[in-house]
Formats: structure tokens, sequence, C-alpha cells
DNA sequence: GCCATTTTTGAAAACGGTTACAGCGTAAGC
DNA sequence: GCTTACGCTGTAACCGTTTTCAAAAATGGC
């Protein structure tokens, strides 16, 4: 008979302890520290845990043990290729050394960013990850206080006092920009992505601009556009470009779905492509390969990057030393949509 | 001066409760239900939580309401477009009303997608989302168990007891495989997905058949091929179909990707779709608009769907009434690469 | 003003684990 | 044989909330 001072053993730990004829501690040790427990303890808790379908109460762990062995991460949006591919590796990863992701989505807003991060720290995640550097002051403010560690995913930045781990998409950029400007273009054209709170898409339109200026090209404004990350709109700012009077021989994109979306609309409006105008892209999908022309273009490792983001954070919290900026090569990959300007353009 | 039998007030809603002079309860009530609380009250606690920069504690809060406001979902792989979209959506919907998502991966494998159920359930997640109604029996027992409320996700079957909401894929492919058969074409060719642990997958394939039966198509076993979701397999597929000597002249396809690697291989090895190929494909990603020539296909409303997952479980937590078998209408997209068969064939 | 209601508020017991601490054997050292 | 050390186990406090219950305060009717 039960005092009813006693928590009833009806539930939990308490089940398994009472049907093991053990305590409440011994469980837990055999749980989380088995070699903390002797081998006959051990099966008969492993077997009263089986017997009861015991499932351990991960929210009163995290109270309890003040960690979750929970990552979180913060995407603009999960519905890019790009992002979808290094979450998956990501998670992949993380569940292999015992860990959970806990993912959440910001759609390119600072606030929102914050906010989730608000909120995957009250979740108690022991970790975060971030995409890019480009994040609202509170943010900061907010893992230092509450002490959670935390990495800059998808950039390069060795001189800042943030954790990172991703290609130097600058000197990327600038790579496939000489890569035209080699081939003899002078007139370069620009379609990037949305620069507003998105450093990876500025730091491209960086490396392109250095290049061309490098190159000593004039540059006027109107052969760069921005355009949202959907082929439509990359159709549309193709479509601009080559109805100028004076217009470009070569374009480079901020990123694969641009240039495909300018490969199309060269094709449509009756520009062979590379004869009348080279298109170089940015990541290296899939479909660059299969299309035809094929596209040139950049070929970013996102699924290391993101593992390595889980594994700088894992390390960090066992308490093991790991290196603070990692820098991922990318590589150019030069395929069928790049040529020298032809003599004689369209 | 604190007896140390108090807990300290240095933390969490008791600092809160401390710096406004008033009980944790009432903090607690401010927070979770406002209008519980007076006027002059609230404000005094909305103060101090801003000074003492409060975050509550989901597990703590979890542990001791039993409810997370949090869903779980599972899904084969995030790294498909429409899984991408559909989570997406969920998303969206659940932040609106206050509900979080926890997302993890099974890769097609039934005993990982219990695992990852099993982690969800001891995560305290009040309900949980599923792709569609192809388990590990364990699973079903599981929740059942601890009464987890759940739905499956991307199919539509009424005569089965669990909700469910989504497309009749059977249907649907049956549409589309009627299309072409329409359009005069005796000799039809299949090329789905995996069908292993996929339900979806196997529901458009027996879909394509039923149509082909009913249309007095004989059906020799090399015309349907299975692959998985890569365009390099769907063009090994094609390039396989259009090699024998009895060839088809139309192919359905069991999505989009592979229907794109059918179109790209096709026009590779010199055939002309839709003159001497009809294709069509299945789910209408952004591509199939755009390519030349465009895809006919089946338009899946996958963003609406995956939402309405969220609602019903949202009202079943709610106590609400709710619909259990939810249809979702799909419909076939006509475009180019479908038409009647040539005379002369190549 | 007084009593009966109806709010508002606070004290304290859960919620289901982990873990510091202490107790108890048993083995080792002398 | 007695101490010392160590390995295993149990007791119980604690993690940060919510929520029940009852007391206190406000309200209303007379």
């Amino acid at each position: 008979m039960n005092s009813p001072a006693f928590r009833s053993s009806k539930q939990g730990i308490r089940a398994v302890a009472a049907r093991a004829g053990v305590s409440t501690a011994s469980v837990s040790r055999a749980i989380n520290n088995p070699e903390a427990v002797s081998a006959s303890l051990r099966a008969r808790i492993a077997q009263a845990i089986e017997a009861v379908g015991y499932i351990p109460h991960a929210p009163a762990r995290i109270l309890s043990s003040r960690r979750s062995r929970t990552l979180g991460a913060i995407v603009p949006t999960i519905d890019n290729t790009m992002f979808a591919r290094g979450i998956a590796s990501l998670q992949k990863y993380l569940s292999s050394v015992g860990y959970m992701l806990f993912l959440t989505t910001s759609n390119y807003d600072l606030d929102i960013e914050l906010q989730q991060a608000r909120n995957l720290v009250g979740r108690g995640v022991d970790g975060l990850v971030l995409r890019g550097d480009c994040h609202h002051d509170a943010l900061r403010k907010l893992l230092a206080d509450n002490a959670v560690p935390f990495i800059n995913v998808g950039i390069y930045q060795p001189d800042r006092p943030y954790p990172c781990v991703g290609t130097d998409n600058e000197a990327a950029a600038h790579r496939a920009a000489s890569h035209v400007i080699e081939l003899g273009h002078r007139r370069i054209g620009i379609v990037s992505a949305l620069q507003r709170n998105n450093d990876r898409a500025s730091a491209r339109v960086a490396g392109f601009r250095r290049a061309l200026a490098e190159g000593g090209l004039e540059f006027p404004q109107q052969w760069h556009v921005e355009v949202p990350y959907t082929l439509d709109d990359a159709r549309e700012a193709a479509r601009y470009l080559l109805s100028l009077d004076e217009r470009p021989t070569a374009v480079v994109c901020g990123n694969d779905v641009i240039a495909y979306g300018v490969l199309l609309e060269a094709e449509r409006s009756g520009f062979s492509v590379p004869r009348d105008l080279s298109v170089v892209g940015f990541d290296d999908l899939d479909w660059s390969r299969h299309l035809r022309p094929s596209l040139t273009t950049i070929y970013v490792p996102t699924a290391e990057t993101w593992q390595r983001a889980g594994e700088y954070l894992v390390r960090h919290l066992a308490g093991e030393q790991a290196i603070m900026h990692h820098e991922v090569d990318y590589s150019l990959v030069v395929r069928e949509s790049t040529a020298p300007p032809s003599r004689s353009p369209k």
C-alpha cells in the first residue's frame, strides 16, 4: 500500500525501477552510463524497460540535466535546394552522433530569425546553426547572455570573432567572373539574388564586381539586376538585359536557378548559348550537368559544409578543441555555357 | 536573507515573480492566460519580464503542463521538392497558430521511421504528421499506447480508420494514363519511383496499370521500370525503353523529375517530343512549365495538403471536430509533351 | 454596513528525470 | 584481523514550470 506521500510508480522511470526492483537512480544510470552499473542490474533493468515499454521523457531529462543533445538551426527557407541539402546532411550527421536537430525558418527576416532563436534557446538547444553572419544585434546578445554556442554556416570570414564554416563566396564569385573575362568578354552582366539580409548573395556580387574592376571593365549600373529565387524572375531579368541596346555578351549569375532562367530566356529569345551569350551559374545543382547547353558554374560542397558545422558544435560541446574558421573549397566547373565572345554577335 | 530551504530567485519565473513582487503562479497566468490576471499586475509582470530578459523554459513547461504545442513530422527525405514544399507550408501554418514543428527523416526506412516516432513521442509532441500509410506495425501501437494523435498526409484512403489528407494518387495516375490513351497511344511505358515502402509511388503505378487494363492495352513487363529520384536514373530508364525493339510511343512517369530525365534522354537520343514520344509527369514542379517542350503533368497542391494536415491536428487537439478523410483535388495540366502518336514513328 | 458571491492572488504539490551524497559490501594492503 | 579504498546502489533534493486549492480581496444586493 503506497503512502500518499510517495509518488505513484505507475509511470516513467519509477515504474521501471519498481518493476526491476531497483532505484530510479540505477535505471537512469543504466540508460545514460551503462558501465556505471553492474551487469546483472543492467540486464534486469533492460528487461523491465522492454516490459513496460518505457520511453524516456526528453523534456524532464533536459530540465534535470540542463543538456538536450539537440541543436537548433535557422535557415532562411527550406524551399531551396541548397538549404534542403545542407539540412539533410546536418541532420544525418547529428543523428549519427546521437543528437537531434530542431529546424526553423526565418524567411530572410532578421526579426523572425531573432524570435526563432529565442524560441530555440527557450527550448533548451545546446547550440545553434545559423545561416551567414547577417543577424540582429539582439541575437548575438541573446546567445551570449545564455551561453549558447553557435556557428555561422555558408560563409568564410576568418577575421571575425565568430565561428564559421563555408566557402569564400566573394572569392568564388571572383573566380566565376574571371573565367568569362579570361575568355575575352568585356561586356558582362550580373543577375544576382536579392542582397537584402543575405550576405551570401552580396558577397557574390562583391566578388563579381571586384573581378570586373580588376579587369578594367566598365560596368554600367543597368547591367546588374537583382531577382528573387525563381525561374520566372530570372527570365524576366534576362529578357531585360538582352533587350538593351548595349547588351552584355556574358552574364554571371548569383545562383544556378537564376542561370537556368537566363539560359531558358536566351534560347527563347533566339540567342544561342554560348555563341551569342555566355552564362555562368553558382551552386552546381543537378540540372546544371543535364541541361543543353550544360551550365558552367561554381561547385559548392554544401553537404560537407553543413556536416562540418555540426561537427564543430558537437566537438565544442564535448569540450574538445575545434577550429573556429573553417574554409570549404569551391571549384569552377567549366561546361558548355561559356565560350569566347563571338566576332559577329547577333 | 533567503532561508536555504527557499529556492534561489536568481532564475526563471521566480526571478520575474520576485522582481514584480508577485507569486510565480501569477507570472505563469500572465503569460498563459492574461485575462485571468488584473491589468495592473499584468503590466507589472510584463515589465519585470522585459527587465529580466525572461525566456520561458519550454521543457519545464512541457513537463508540467503535459502539452508542448509542438507537432512532429516524419518525412522520407527533405531533399525532395515536394516534401520540402509541404514541410515549409506546414511549418508556416503551425507557426501562425503558435505551434512548432519537430522535423525528422526516415529515408524510406520503416524501422528508422519507428525510431524517430519514439524519439518524437519521448520529446512530448502533441501530434504526429506522417507521410502516407505505410508504417511499421509497432508505430501504430506506439501512437495508440501513448494516445498521440496523428495523420497520414499525401494519400486519400477514406476506407481506412486513420485520418488522412491528400490526393487520390491512384485516381490521378489513372487520369494521367487515360490522357495518353485518349490521344490514341496503344504502347505506353511506365517509369515509376521505387515502390518499396512508398505507397504514393505504388498507388500511382496501380492507377497507371488500371487505365491501361481498362483500355484493353497489352502491357509487357519490360515496359515498366522503377528508378530512384534522380535525373540520371530516369535517363537511364528512358534509354532502356527507347532501345527496345517494340518501344512505347508514350511514357507515363511517377513524378516530374523522372519525366524530366525521360525528356532529356529522348532529346539526346534524337527522338522528338511529342512527335516520337509523349511524356507525362506527376507533381507539376516549376521546371515543367519552363522546359521546352513543356511537360504535361498532374498538378498536386502540396502546400495546401500539408497545411490541412496541420489544421486537422490542431483542431483535433483543441477538442474540435475535424474531418478524418480529406481529399485534395489534383488536376491534369496538358502542355506540349503529349500529342497523338505519329503515323510514321521514327 | 453586512453577507453572499465572484474575482484575484498565493502557497505548494506535482511533472519525470538526474545526480550529489551517503551507505554498504567486498577486495586489497599491511 | 583491521583499516583503507573502491565499486555499486539507494535516498532525496532539485531542474523551472503549471495548476489545484484555498485564502484574500473586491463586488453587489439589501
